[in-house]
DNA sequence: TTGATATATTGACAGACATCAATATATCAA
DNA sequence: TTGATATATTGATGTCTGTCAATATATCAA
């Protein structure tokens, strides 16, 4: 049995990808050819809000399963592969 | 990208494993060298009340991540393989 | 500097959720 | 049948969450 903490901080990791909108904010970020996505794009594919995009964003992004890096006025998110890992060990 | 449906599936799933108790829950029924273990042992283990802890087995039950089989009294629990074989496959 | 664009934050609100006490149901044993 | 035990359901309550409008911040281009 892993710690209080260790269920925590998994827990998050999966309340994250727990809604539809989050999970397909993180497959459009995870299959896109370049790895890179901006964010802009999300608004329109995913028929939220701005902020509610932005907000969710920012949900993957604490649980540590996106990165983000600012070029210029836009974000270019990518996955972070580390926290995948993580996941994955713990299913098998 | 996968259909509605799909996310809306998979969004359930992780959302059934994003709350820490029934992360536990789940762990506990997983690694149970039996694999099968009474949802009786979980109320003094998780110090949750009964009506919770069944309430959280029926989430992860909704989600198909674990099948209960009634013995006499006692339920037992354990862990829906095709679940996460699912989970998995879509983490990579 | 000014205007346009990308993203973040704040505030508000409705709906969902975790939790428990009380109660109900089901099964076994005496 | 009666009592004990395992689990489920109901009802109530406080908290969390997804959402948007309004606003703020930051960056680039003209």
């Amino acid at each position: 049995m892993f710690t209080q903490n260790d269920a925590a901080r998994l827990a998050q990791v999966f309340a994250a990808l727990g809604d539809p909108i989050r999970l397909k904010l993180f497959t459009l970020i995870a299959r896109d050819p370049s790895q890179e996505v901006c964010a802009c794009s999300f608004v329109d594919e995913l028929q939220r809000s701005q902020p509610t995009i932005s907000h969710h964003l920012k949900i993957l992004r604490e649980a540590a399963l996106i990165t983000g890096t600012k070029r210029g006025t836009w974000i270019w998110y990518s996955v972070n592969a580390d926290a995948l890992s993580e996941v994955r060990e713990f299913l098998s």
